[in-house]
DNA sequence: TGTACATCAGTGAACGCGCGTTCACTGATGTAC
DNA sequence: TGTACATCAGTGAACGCGCGTTCACTGATGTAC
């Protein structure tokens, strides 16, 4: 996957560098050479050497870009939330004005993302070997912001207006269903068990369904749970 | 958690063996000392030789049981797996006759599960971990098997009769829904977004409603996605 | 337009580390006769 | 009840490995005057 990255400052003479001292952009390219080993070996198989070595690049120039290995994957994770915003927005445009089909087109846009980029999607997640600071948080807080809209607009909330609880807990409902979905699928279980659906019409079906039971949001809720 | 096992032939002298040669229970204690190191330092810093000399041992002697670490850390999935089962068996029980509430209860203790053993948990599903033979694949599919009953028996579908389209997503999506909100609780978003609710509550809520939009479960699900 | 110089972005060798696994071994156990 | 012997379950030293990071360095770039 992606071994070039369209940054603005890559000087010509191709992907790799022809005996130059200085690469010209080391830093995006890092970042390309970084996720095609996630692509490949996955987090667990990722190491800063083997991101250097596709660079072309000795052991040790990362760090004048990245501090660590986990500056790196940082900033790998920090575009996958990025993308993922991407990703919804577009969602939730296809959605219209009706919130039900902002959030249900959401969701298949979480999953479509998931699934088109599984290494990145997974180390999004793996928080042990990010650094979760301040960027990294509002990259994953502005993501997140798109379904909260979304969600607002469904409670007849206000923008920016705080959430209830109802409206929270319908969040993190279609939000469960999307985020367990995208990791059964990426595991090949849902190769096994769709049937004949495709992810749409599954995400499509479903998620309507848990945003309906949530708390605020209708009659089929009340199921009363046995102590 | 859990340094000492219940194992049955375990000799006397305390946790620690008091200078024989022979440990007596050692497959049992390397269990127990491996789920130490998943609980203390997750999946990622699991080491064998920090097993072994939890377990008092040196760093060669879990090959004569487990072969390598992988072997050991099947070990510990499988036992998961087990646990999980027993868990939403538990579940099923309490649901009584009606599959609505047997399904809303096995969610209720997958998600419990998962909270209570969130490294046995996150290890049951890094596969490139494991060694996933067939005692694995067992292992997970007889926990799976619980919740195929609980819904065969929501579809009208006969106690092994194999299941429908309907069925099939219906599994996927109620799985989906827990597997989700499990990762997510573990990962801490539930303690910020879940207002006054408990996890029992929540989950008793969303997991009928998806269920309840599936095709072939009432008119709910209907929703046909824009193209 | 030149030139001195600070800063930037790399090199590549080396460091120490802990890992998984192998090896020849040995102490303990159990079984056949 | 003894005894020989096979097998089991450990030892502990050693192997080679690749890792992340550090280090002193140097080539390239850009900027002030």
């Amino acid at each position: 996957m992606a071994a070039n990255v369209d940054g603005a400052g890559r000087p010509p003479g191709g992907p790799a560098r022809g005996g130059r001292y200085h690469h010209g952009a080391l830093r995006e390219a890092l970042v390309a050479s970084a996720e095609d080993v996630l692509a490949e070996r996955g987090v667990e198989g990722f190491t800063l050497r083997e991101a250097a070595r596709r660079a072309g690049v000795s052991p040790a120039a990362p760090a004048h870009h990245f501090g660590d290995a986990a500056g790196l994957l940082t900033e790998v994770a920090i575009l996958g939330f990025e993308g993922l915003a991407q990703a919804l927005r577009e969602g939730d445009a296809r959605g219209g004005a009706d919130p039900a089909a902002r959030l249900r087109e959401q969701g298949v846009g979480y999953v479509d993302f998931a699934l088109s980029h599984p290494a990145r999607f997974k180390l999004m997640f793996r928080e042990e070997r990010l650094r979760c600071d301040e960027r990294f948080g509002q990259a994953a807080g502005a993501a997140f912001g798109i379904l909260q809209d979304a969600i607002r607009a469904q409670h007849g909330l206000g923008p920016g207006e705080a959430l209830t609880d109802a409206a929270r807990a319908a969040a993190l409902a279609a939000w469960s269903l999307v985020h367990g979905f995208a990791h059964l699928a990426l595991d090949g279980q849902f190769d096994r068990m769709a049937g004949g659906q495709g992810r749409r019409v599954f995400v499509a079906a479903a998620l309507p369904g848990v945003l309906a039971a949530m708390p605020g949001q209708g009659p089929a809720a009340s199921t009363k749970p046995s102590p």
